[in-house]
DNA sequence: TGCAGTGTTGCTTC
DNA sequence: CGAAGCAACACTGC
């Protein structure tokens, strides 16, 4: 499930490998995941132009190309992109597409491929995507920028200050679960890491964000930066499917402290980990650590 | 075996 | 207007 962390690092992977590369081919057996272009449109603009900088704004990737084009890639649930060589053979009406290097790259994952955009140096980038959620826009950089700001995108989550956390804070009426998950309140957080930062903060994910006092909201900002930032140093959550660019998996599924533990102690107290419904979604809390309502 | 759970976003409905 | 529900899809686990 790529949040900040996993975003994150797949764009400094980017930002390393493809710049001043050139897209010379788009192959794909799923075009829908394109939005507001046909296949033609979005390759026929992409091709051929020189990769000039990868951004991340929240949790989409921005590649911009030469003569003010960007691309936008958001990843959604399961998507992750990987630079390797693949072989595809068509059977029927499907395509079965098999990585040409060994390692990694022969994980599972690699039966989920459904873009591949060839590179003018021999190597290929290839969109996974189990669930085919993943959404990818091409336009000018303008339009993109637009689009990435579909939100109001709140401030990112590596960079908000204790102040203005605290500002957004306030004016909210939703628990805090909620709120840290809400794109236009803060950019970045979805539920794994959500969970883990209010264990570490020790707050309830029901208090009502309007009641944290001071103290709590600077013990969830610190908690913020440090679970993020030790996230992405250790590549990432990947407990089901996330993959960093070369196929390997990240380290913080094996140290999370609450996220999909309902049913074992606490590493704090060892109360056992409780799971409830919020938002229709599962929030994962410590009874005890995080007792305050 | 069937069905709930998984989690991000955007569209629809109220 | 904001909030809530649900669809997009495929696989896992009970």
């Amino acid at each position: 499930m790529p949040e900040l962390p996993e975003v994150e690092n797949t764009k400094k992977s980017l930002e390393k490998l493809i710049i001043n590369n050139y897209i010379i081919n788009i192959w794909t057996d799923t075009p829908s995941l394109i939005r507001k272009n046909s296949l033609e449109e979005f390759r026929n603009n992409m091709l051929n132009r020189k990769i000039t900088s990868v951004k991340r704004i929240a949790k989409n990737i921005i590649i911009t190309f030469d003569g003010g084009y960007a691309l936008l890639i958001h990843l959604k649930m399961t998507g992750h992109l990987l630079i390797g060589n693949w072989s595809i053979q068509k059977n029927k009406n499907k395509y079965l597409v098999t990585p040409k290097s060994m390692g990694a790259l022969t994980d599972k994952m690699n039966g989920y491929i459904h873009f591949i955009f060839y590179l003018d140096d021999g190597r290929e980038l290839a969109l996974s995507d189990l669930r085919k959620f993943a959404k990818l826009i091409f336009n000018t950089e303008e339009n993109i920028y637009k689009e990435a700001g579909i939100y109001n995108a709140g401030k990112d989550a590596l960079l908000i200050t204790l102040k203005e956390l605290s500002a957004v804070i306030k004016l909210s009426s939703k628990n805090i679960k909620t709120f840290l998950m809400d794109q236009t309140k803060i950019a970045g957080i979805g539920n794994i890491y959500a969970d883990d930062i209010l264990f570490k903060a020790q707050v309830h994910p029901l208090r009502k964000a309007n009641s944290l006092s001071l103290d709590e909201i600077k013990k969830i900002h610190i908690s913020i930066k440090e679970i993020l930032l030790f996230a992405t140093k250790i590549g990432g959550t990947s407990i089901s499917d996330y993959r960093d660019i070369k196929g390997e998996k990240g380290g913080y599924g094996d140290v999370r402290m609450v996220y999909r533990r309902d049913g074992k102690p606490c590493y704090v107290c060892g109360s056992l980990i409780k799971r409830i419904k919020i938002n229709n979604r599962s929030a994962r809390f410590c009874p005890t650590c995080q007792s305050r309502l």
